[in-house]
DNA sequence: GAGTGGTCTAGACCACTCA
DNA sequence: GAGTGGTCTAGACCACTCA
């Protein structure tokens, strides 16, 4: 069917060779950017992609395998593979970096605070891949985390993907975000980069974590992706670590 | 040899089966934990390690592959397969998540201040397996970069795995201090964990970055491990994040 | 051209899930 | 017991490195 084996016609300086389980790769990738198979649900098994694409059990496998590296699939022995969903991974919250200094994460609540549409200001809409002045919603609210307000957050989202977003929608879904993204807009959060400083409180935040103006806080500037690293969300933290901190692991 | 194949004595409530590649990749670290194979080495080849474990070199591939994704060996087609470096990775210093505002991390200089033996607190020797009071090594030294002094940093080192450590070892390393538990005390840092704050600057810090005392600070409080994720390094650093930031990438 | 890791196959069998 | 993903093999051939 594709099978163009080996090395196919190298361009001057590019990469050339391409093996066949990365062209399958590609293809199953399409279908989940096309939405054929959807978040949650399970793709074809692994004998019947084989014999779709027409090639070996083991071709496929090693494309689903770098998929699920990407926590794009989830492999689960005995009853198939899952398209990832952010409703159903094990963390409601995967990408929440901040934890209590002492004792687990044993509740986290969202409190919305406004919804409104705005205009990106140029730095803001470089950002989201965006003209300056494209229409946006900014959403702000405040986390709670052990029973501490921990982080007043400002999310930006732009419009044309997020049309029709309404308060309502996003109590509907309890303040989860990255879930109400997927499943009311078909948006899904790949992966996300984070820019952390530590600043001067003021505005909004000291009003919302009740903090004196001018105590350090730790501001996370975040962007969102989806396929094809399309910036989705912009996010700013201003998260209180006077009994909280940012966790990280680098291998 | 080993190949004692599928379900080996399930007890009570414990894991059970292990496949044979998990073996195999046991064996291989074991001889990376000896000392075997040494950093920047190369292993033998695939076909030797199957005939040596009996086994079919897809067993080792599996097992070679899960070491080279967790950063333990580094595979390169037509040469071999080498015990991974901190001497030779791309990066010099693959933990540093600091970056400047604007531009690319172009320069990176580290400034030794001092390097002391000293007791560990007892917070600090609970961080590194110890007891209370246990001697260890201070180091204090300032990084700049992109031409700017922009971290302090405190290192804390047991004295047993790091007996005999001089200014002078430190400086032979140009302070890329990874590199010098390698290759002078065999002590090879597996991953880190950091808890990152922001406070109010205060003492060393202010003196050394040159900022006034109560201005925001971002501390990274960090842990490295080594093999058996055994503690061996504490790490307490101060970051002047007015034209730095630290990057994180979450996926 | 010899030696390395990288890809791909076909086939056997295993662990696990679910009805 | 049928169907899924997981392991393992033996063997063929490819891409890449280096002398």
């Amino acid at each position: 069917m594709l099978k163009t084996r080996g090395n196919m016609k190298p361009t001057a300086n590019a990469p050339a060779f391409q093996p066949l389980y990365r062209q399958i790769k590609s293809l199953i990738t399409q279908s989940l950017v096309t939405g054929e198979w959807r978040p949650g649900e399970p793709i074809p098994s692994e004998i019947e992609l084989a014999g779709r694409f027409s090639v070996s059990q083991g071709t496929v496998r090693k494309a689903i395998g770098e998929l699920a590296g990407e926590n794009l699939l989830v492999r689960q022995q005995g009853k198939g593979t899952f398209v990832a969903s952010h409703s159903e991974e094990r963390s409601q919250f995967p990408y929440l970096r901040i934890s209590p200094d002492r004792g687990a994460l044993d509740s986290l609540a969202a409190t919305l605070i406004d919804c409104r549409k705005v205009k990106l200001d140029s730095a803001s809409a470089k950002k989201l891949d965006l003209a300056s002045g494209a229409g946006a919603f900014l959403i702000t609210r405040v986390l709670s985390i052990s029973g501490r307000n921990a982080v007043y957050e400002e999310v930006r989202l732009p419009a044309t993907r997020f049309r029709g977003l309404t308060v309502e929608t996003i109590e509907r879904h309890h303040c989860m975000l990255y879930s109400m993204y997927e499943s009311e807009f078909e948006v899904r959060i790949l992966h996300v980069d984070e820019q952390i400083k530590a600043v001067a409180a003021e505005g909004a935040a000291t009003r919302h974590l009740g903090i004196t103006k001018g105590a350090p806080l730790l501001t996370i500037e975040r962007v969102a992706y989806t396929y094809a690293d399309k910036p989705v969300e912009l996010r700013r933290s201003f998260c209180n670590t006077r009994e909280h901190h940012y966790r990280n692991r680098i291998v």
